[in-house]
DNA sequence: CATGAATGAGTCTTCATTCAT
DNA sequence: TATGAATGAAGACTCATTCAT
């Protein structure tokens, strides 16, 4: 009942702050926007003045949960000191580090009830990294220190295996596991894209 | 109204029918209960007369969607006139060919709100297709005519980027982008697994 | 389906109303929420706005039906000014009293369909019951006017015999079946509790 | 599938045997009729050709839970070789001592969800049992050796009590709890009846 | 006597969204 | 900006009962 005011943004972040939060526990369907808003405290008209709908606080959270990893990849894949193919494994390395320490967000965002977020957390994170690492294997392909054709075609193929790597991860793979697949995915990645 | 009684058999099959075809044109998630059997004719007592729950309804259409594609792979991997190398492109193509065209299904399948089916077939899917190559691949790697070390995560991750290309055919890819996408895969099977 | 927003005290009591009467009219177990908000003329919703369940409101409807006769025994089982072995008699002159008036709601109560209620409220009213009219045995006993021991036990027995008497006033008894039911009551109670 | 014939009774007993073990189990109404004939291994119509319903049913099994210690009782109230108050002490001692032993019928009895059952049986109880002992105790009263005006009522709250004794029993009751209540309500019967 | 597939009305409950204040 | 009561469609599932064989 007190009524509080606060700045849109600040609110915003709030409900999104909140809605992450429940997401990772409970999946996001299984998220009904009313225990949203009684996390925050506001009541449920609240919610629809900051956000249009729900499916627009989804894309929301999957906006934010892509952002860190995204930035850490653009930063490394422009790095022009280092030579692409090694700024390749440089990108691929920091990645796997990435995830592999991520254990704890990953957890919620593969539980069952969480299918659609997951999708729209992949999808995001594909639209994100495809671009900087297209144009990091295009460059060593041109410099001839990679070869990789077609190009784009197999820069997606790699990501889908990392996102791989990432849903098992998530699924709680064992140490063991996850050391060999780390092993798969780079070799892969070393063959398919021509490093030596 | 009037009582139709059919064996079992047969009505499971046709509400398993319905169902699919609700599935792929509008989602699992979205598709009642309600709106198979009417579908289909009967009440909504007689579905839950044939199937325990949705979710069993739903493991058995992700079954069926499966059982073709897995039973052709396990012919192809098990060919044994064949050198292992030439077995691997074999079951590669033959995979590659029947969903390039199964265009149709993969449309409905990939669907917003399909998240939950898609996720459940996709698993089926390599659970049903890891084992045969990994077999293959494996006795491959025993005879020295394949590299491709540690098999079982190398496959997996083999695996993964087929499907990526299946989602990608299911999204309406364009012709001249599957053949880049086709040729990509291929290229990155016979790298990964050191065919040469 | 005009939206008519009332304080939540009044729309709570609007459907306690309605429940009330419609349990009594037909049973809880037989009276679906859809029932009540039919009645109140509200949506569906609006009832699990106000109440968490249907067990919710059938409590709160046997804490309502137990409430007034509750206090009316409290206060005159605790009216110092008069003798244990008297004031024991008026509490118990009151509550057939107020018991034999009330055949309305009870015979609703007992109706066929109505066990879950009418348990509910029978536990309600011992539990309600018990201890005030305990105190004033206990009380009595130590002074020497009463001799009934062991006394919680003696005191539940009568309270048993006294929802037998309610239940029978519920089932329509007849005037003088009424009549020496009460006479054997009052026997048995001013026998059992060592009143001369 | 193998058609078993039985012979009527046969089949209604094992029916009703097993109706009335899950309904001790789980409760009159939570077990379903399909439950019943699943038990017994029949289809679900052979049920409704040995009952009409399953209230039927029900009453069978209410009728079949009251007919020992109705036997019991008749055969003690009838003993003319015993003086009526002691008679009457024999039938409340048998009484007491068969509910004391009878816990596991009883627990299951008063289980939540099976307040239905509970109350048939309750008043199959009353209605058996209130004939022979109202018999006994006018001839005491007629006698002179007995005092209990009115004699059918005060024998109908006496009923009461024991019903509470064996609801309490079933509830599971301490056993120092159960000897005070026996203590109180063997009392309240001397004093009720006025046997000294 | 028995089968068992089919019925269909009915249950409670959830939840994204709206709107008058 | 915020409130919070109200909406209402929709959902999965249960179960006593029927009936053609």
């Amino acid at each position: 009942m007190p009524r509080t005011s606060k700045a849109p943004e600040v609110r915003r972040q709030e409900l999104l702050d909140a809605a992450l939060e429940l997401f990772l526990e409970q999946g996001a369907d299984a998220t009904a926007v009313s225990h949203i808003v009684r996390k925050v405290g506001v009541a449920q008209g609240t919610f629809y003045y900051h956000f249009a709908s729900k499916d627009e606080l989804v894309d929301a959270v999957a906006e934010r949960l892509t952002a860190p990893l995204g930035q850490l990849v653009v930063t490394l894949a422009a790095d022009a000191d280092v030579p692409a193919p090694q700024r390749v494994q440089h990108v691929l390395n920091a990645m796997l580090d990435v995830i592999a320490s991520s254990q704890g967000h990953l957890e919620g965002l593969i539980r069952a009830g969480n299918e659609g977020l997951h999708q729209k957390v992949g999808d995001a994170m594909r639209a994100r990294l495809q671009p900087p690492i297209e144009a990091l294997v295009a460059q060593g392909q041109d410099e001839g220190s990679l070869d990789a054709e077609p190009v784009p075609e197999t820069v997606e193929l790699l990501l889908t295996a990392i996102a791989h790597f990432t849903r098992t991860q998530a699924h709680g793979g064992q140490p063991d596991r996850m050391t060999r697949l780390r092993q798969a995915l780079e070799q892969l990645a070393a063959r398919g894209l021509g490093i030596h």
